[in-house]
DNA sequence: TATTGACTTGGACTTGGTCCATCGTAGGAT
DNA sequence: ATCCTACGATGGACCAAGTCCAAGTCAATA
């Protein structure tokens, strides 16, 4: 669980005022912001910061590796920060919110070479769709 | 691979020209489209269609369970036809060809008792992603 | 063939995101 | 401590995908 700022500093990371609010911003556990949380969120602690540098900031962290992009439905992408321990993602139908999960087992390897279709594969994702505990109460 | 259209009509769905061309553009394997591609061929054969009506038809189709929405990236929605034998999908991250494919074993019993967080899980959605043969070549 | 509620239309609007010319500043050099 | 300059920040225009709505049209029933 170590710091984002420590890695980006110690990856020498040009460190400017609005860097560090969004990296502060996104810095924690099963976070899973959109864009324009994030903007709110680094305005509260840096009023004057843009929408143009959210975007810019966001990207590079995509690029450097050390955030992920999730793309859940139509809408907003997603980031989330814990790009070091693999994993998968969690949704409610109802409410949206995300939780990082570990499914156990290679789910490479339940594909087969037939199906395939002679593609190299290099990644998979999975969502698991379902209800919250506090929708399933509603 | 029973005709979609054959299957509305068998649903007493109300027939109109831009509800028909809608659903033969969308018939087939492999279909993919995005709501743009689909005004376009639909254009083809019917100019004066509008895009409100692709996006409602489709709308339509979606809840009616007849066509799956894929949110593949963070651009637009594709419309796969391929509702009813459930599959999961591989994208060539180079061109973005998208192919249906069927993993073998249960991807939810992949996910344990403790990663549920007390959800109840409805769906899974796999996206494996590769080079497909072609842009491998290049 | 008359009726009517469902469907269609196009244009305005919204959301999420990108681009760019210009200004500001972090951090190395002096 | 200060100066330089390349890199970063800004905001406003722009774009793509999608939604909404009031008004017009038409498929299906009677």
């Amino acid at each position: 669980m170590s710091d984002l700022l420590e890695r980006l500093r110690g990856r020498g990371w040009r460190m400017t005022a609005q860097r560090r609010v969004v990296a502060e911003v996104l810095n924690g556990d099963h976070v899973h912001l959109t864009a324009d949380e994030v903007l709110a969120r680094a305005t509260d602690r840096l009023p004057e910061i843009s929408r143009a540098t959210v975007y810019n900031t966001l990207g590079e962290l995509v690029s450097l590796g050390e955030v992920l992009e999730v793309a859940t439905d139509g809408r907003a992408k997603r980031y989330d920060p814990n790009a070091h321990r693999p994993h998968q993602h969690l949704i409610c139908s109802t409410c949206g919110a995300i939780r990082d999960v570990h499914p156990t087992g290679d789910p490479l390897s339940a594909l087969p070479a037939a199906e395939r279709f002679g593609f190299t594969i290099s990644a998979v994702e999975m969502t698991y769709r379902g209800r919250c505990p506090e929708c399933a109460r509603a």
